[in-house]
DNA sequence: GAGGTTTGTTGCCTGTGACAACATAATAGG
DNA sequence: CCTATTATGTTGTCACAGGCAACAAACCTC
């Protein structure tokens, strides 16, 4: 079973039929992206009318893809009935990580409603983290309520990952070069896979439901033990670029200096911003990230002050380049960046502000990311759900109970 | 008269009577960026049907927008009629430089049928631009056919420019702070004026009519007397970002150094890849672009090498930034970056490769610009055309003659 | 010139969403 | 408790865009 997604084809001509789908897929995805919306909401803001929105709420019901219930009154005139987007149509969301394979069980409603967490000793091989993957996902899927669909499998990967096929061309913290991880997985377990980059998916994540909601231009940067990734939205829509490696912010170079990042190039924010060289001068060893930010929160040591403060600056002046670069309205940081960023807004603000335009960097809001430990299997998730409110009266929904003999 | 552009509403409902306006438009389009095409190729590539493009071409030669030809046979079958944008439509393209204000005709299939170009002694004010721009677009209008139409005026400025109102944010070189050209202009001429980044421009008329044609994701780099400028079209479309600023690329932060560039940013690809550092060592005083890219291409000077490889190694950074970025199919030089490129496009090459991901930059095509001295002209008048091509049955046109009274 | 092939044209048909009229459900006020 | 007002859901009718099939036209090959 190959990866039925990404099929961009631009909307150049729209033969009648379409539209239905066009707007069965609009709604779908204001749905999804809500959880909950009054039926008047979507008459509002698709701008189609009552009686349409009446039908085709009512087609996406026959569906089962949302319900819709009838909410207390709350103002004058006829209440109107509450869509939402249904619990019992799930995915899982994958992220194979360096010490660990994590499987969730995500909502068309957007809850988190099933983690598993398997720890592997060092890296796992590709072909133990698929098998591991599809283990949990096994367990999970038994647990899952009957009746309740899935929709498919979505893997956020540390790494660039080759989008239209799934193939992992290159993975560097896991050692995964050229792996064909989708199909991998998409064997084992018998449902579609989509996979791309984590720090991608944690930007749309965030975009949709975390503290970038809402914003049409956003650049995500997220740092962990594996370095920094990052994922661009512009308006509205998700970078990719030509094959998919597009939005790796990490690896962008603002220094003459010869550090090495992970992936060997010199002279990155990567290579100069990192959580290594914070837990050196803090004296900490294998420390959590809670433990550390609250080292970089509260640390009054000169040297660990001084290396906070040239990480700010580094990251200042490659965010100044994403501001210059993107115009975004909102910046969102991950991981120990964004205790960077709380540990001295004010240095970091004025840094960026000394490294872009003023007429692109005025009105850039920067926060902290707003998911947490969630970021990565909502992120996931998104795959497959993409694929459902793409086309969501042909996408194939697969029972919780797998079949025990089929031909 | 205020800039009408720019309604980028997200088409999230569709009401059927959106459907014949988003065929006529797609259609348009197409042959917009065609020039010519015949009625058989739009069916095959808009997936309508003969019958529907039939309909929907007559009404756009209605609006006399575009005609047909009868083509002489090419193979068996009945000829298909040949459908052409009218040269009967055109859009005023107006530039300003340092040095010159230019203003084209430019007609809706494409070309620049008429080009006046008025040197000013230093930067003009914008008052000034402006007023020389009107006078050159009156001349200009009292010279064309009767019968045709106008559709708007479109600027390129080499700055930051606000695109919703057409406001310039700041034009280091034309030393312009927050003037609202495009206002200035619409009241002068009674037209519609749109205004966008030079840059930004020319990166979307390479694509539609030059070396990137039929790439969906291009960067583009312009190298001139005024610094680098960049564009970016991301899966066919141009990179905007929240306000209209994205896509500064030339001040992108690459280097510790603290040499400002033209803007005050430290570190920049403008600020270490300088056409004054070529003349220097060339010891050319007010060269022009052609006698410096022969110059470059020939010179044997240690010297000259010397600074010629620096600004190879710096670029080659940079670019390597915007594949890590952007994973773009092509990239574009234009100005006297191509002039490096053709110098040594071996060293050029091998830096973009280790600056950054091998999965990235693997695909990338590095070429000069297509387009020549007409770039800025084509890519001005694109802005009004988009607007023409977006609503091609509700936009209105402009007579050539202008009417002696109007109450 | 006959047969095959591709394309333009015409008339009819289907499906989709708009619209208006009516029904329903809440609040506000007497 | 009843009525007026406001807002929404529901139903049936209608307009219109594009699909479709049949036919005509224009080209090639033999």
């Amino acid at each position: 079973m190959l990866n039925p997604a990404s099929q961009g084809a631009k909307t150049l001509g729209q033969n009648r039929d379409d539209v239905r789908q066009h707007n069965l897929s609009a709604l779908l995805r204001m749905i999804h992206q809500a959880g909950t919306v009054s039926r008047s909401q979507l008459t509002t803001s698709s701008g189609l009318n009552r009686s349409t929105i009446s039908d085709l709420v009512s087609e996406l019901g026959d569906l089962g893809l949302v319900y819709e219930t009838e909410a207390s009154a709350t103002g004058v005139g006829r209440p109107s009935l509450q869509v939402s987007a249904s619990d019992h149509v799930v995915a899982f969301a994958v992220n194979t990580d360096v010490d660990a394979v994590t499987v969730g069980v995500v909502t068309l409603s957007g809850d988190v409603i099933a983690k598993k967490r398997f720890p592997t000793v060092n890296q796992p091989t590709a072909e133990k983290a698929a098998s591991i993957a599809a283990k949990l996902i096994s367990e999970l899927r038994a647990d899952l309520k009957t009746g309740t669909r899935i929709v498919g499998v979505g893997v956020a990967v540390p790494g660039q990952v080759r989008v239209v096929d799934g193939v992992i061309r290159l993975a560097p913290h896991l050692d995964w070069v050229e792996i064909p991880f989708g199909p991998m997985l998409s064997q084992l377990t018998g449902l579609p896979v989509y996979a791309d980059n984590d720090a991608s998916l944690g930007c749309v994540a965030e975009r949709i439901y975390g503290n970038a909601k809402g914003f049409t231009d956003v650049v995500f940067l997220f740092a962990g033990s594996g370095g920094i990734g990052g994922g661009v939205v512009v308006d509205g829509v998700q970078l990719r670029g030509a094959a998919g490696y597009a939005g790796e912010l990490g690896h962008v170079r603002i220094s003459d200096t010869s550090v090495k990042d992970y992936s060997g190039l010199q002279g990155t924010l990567e290579s100069l911003v990192r959580r290594d060289d914070l837990l050196d001068v803090f004296k900490l060893y294998a420390a959590t990230d809670d433990e550390l930010l609250v080292e970089i929160s509260r640390t009054q040591t000169a040297k660990a002050v001084k290396m906070i403060e040239s990480q700010i600056d580094n990251l200042a002046a490659a965010l100044g380049n994403f501001v210059n670069i993107f115009n975004p309205q909102v910046i969102i940081l991950g991981g120990f960046i964004a205790g960077l960023f709380t540990r001295d807004s004010e240095r970091l603000i004025t840094g960026l502000r000394s490294n872009s335009l003023a007429a692109a960097n005025e009105r850039v809001i920067i926060r902290e990311g707003g998911l947490g430990s969630n970021l990565l299997m909502i992120g996931a998730a998104l795959l497959p759900f993409n694929e459902l409110t793409a086309n969501p009266s042909t996408t194939r929904l697969y029972p919780a109970k797998e079949k025990a003999t089929k031909s």
